[in-house]
DNA sequence: ATTGAGACCTGTCGGC
DNA sequence: TGCCGACAGGTCTCAA
């Protein structure tokens, strides 16, 4: 999509998780965009009209890219379809709906409230243990739970939350300001933490770069969707469990995870 | 302010 | 084979 123009746009079905915006079809039409971004889970791109187009795949949305004629006929799932002047198709998919589009005025990127509280990107510098121990200093809640919590880092799923816990060895059980201080200082658990996020996403992104392995499902987690199964830390010997926190799974190894 | 529970919507899978 | 409940990768709102 970057450096091409939107010659049309399809709205198919309106009501994503939010409905489209106003005019959402008029303001895309003839703009260019300049450069496609991202922020947390958000896809962002930005426009010739000044305006911002931000996108969400929600649980079960994607995208497909067609050149010249789109190579199925239309999915009931086919929501939005975007016609570009370099020619491709880019279709975004989402049967759950739970999706969403957006459109934002030029400056007011940052404030749309999807963005404003969001935490750091947890592959930058700013995302280190002590950014990690101050968020953590005062939580209550449970480890795993902070993870999710996308003020505290942007962009950690359920997934990734579980898999990065079992590379720090560190229970998701636990209450979130136990890798902090007192006076909020990282304490090892902090250090390992922050390290095991930036492996297990550095790991996902060379996976996903990986055309011969699109699907998550074909991916070999740690834990995540492994209940009963041996822990694959080498001479552990524990046994994954499975438990619900905030209203998700949770999958770690009771014998490693402390 | 923080936390937990429930809602949103549809598809898939396992058990009976 | 068919039906039914449980569960799914993410936010977002509401009430305590």
């Amino acid at each position: 999509m970057a450096g091409a123009r939107f010659d049309a746009v399809i709205a198919r079905r309106p009501d994503l998780r939010a409905p489209l915006p106003r005019d959402f079809v008029e303001r895309l039409t003839g703009t260019t965009v300049r450069a496609v971004t991202r922020r947390a889970k958000y896809l962002v791109a930005e426009l010739s009209s000044g305006e911002t187009l931000l996108m969400h795949l929600g649980m079960s949305g994607w995208f497909s890219v067609d050149h010249g004629e789109p190579s199925q006929a239309p999915d009931p799932h086919d929501h939005v379809v975007f016609e570009m002047s370099s020619g491709a198709i880019v279709t975004f998919n989402d049967p759950r709906r739970f999706g969403s589009m957006d459109l934002v005025a030029a400056g007011h990127v940052g404030d749309h409230p999807a963005l404003s509280a969001l935490g750091p990107e947890p592959l930058s510098p700013a995302f280190d243990a002590h950014a990690l121990a101050r968020a953590c200093k005062k939580k209550t809640i449970a480890l795993k739970v902070a993870l999710l919590d996308q003020r505290i880092v942007a962009g950690l799923g359920n997934i990734y939350a579980s898999e990065a816990l079992h590379v720090a060895r560190l229970s998701p059980l636990r209450r979130a300001s136990t890798i902090a201080t007192r006076t909020g200082l990282p304490r090892e658990s902090a250090d390992r933490l922050t390290a095991a996020i930036k492996k297990v996403l550095n790991e996902a992104i060379a996976r996903a770069a990986d055309t011969t392995n699109t699907s998550y499902r074909g991916a070999r987690f740690r834990v995540y969707d492994r209940e009963g199964e041996p822990c694959r830390r080498p001479r552990c010997g524990g046994t994954i469990k499975r438990v619900e926190q905030a209203g998700r799974s949770t999958f770690y190894c009771p014998r490693c995870q402390r």
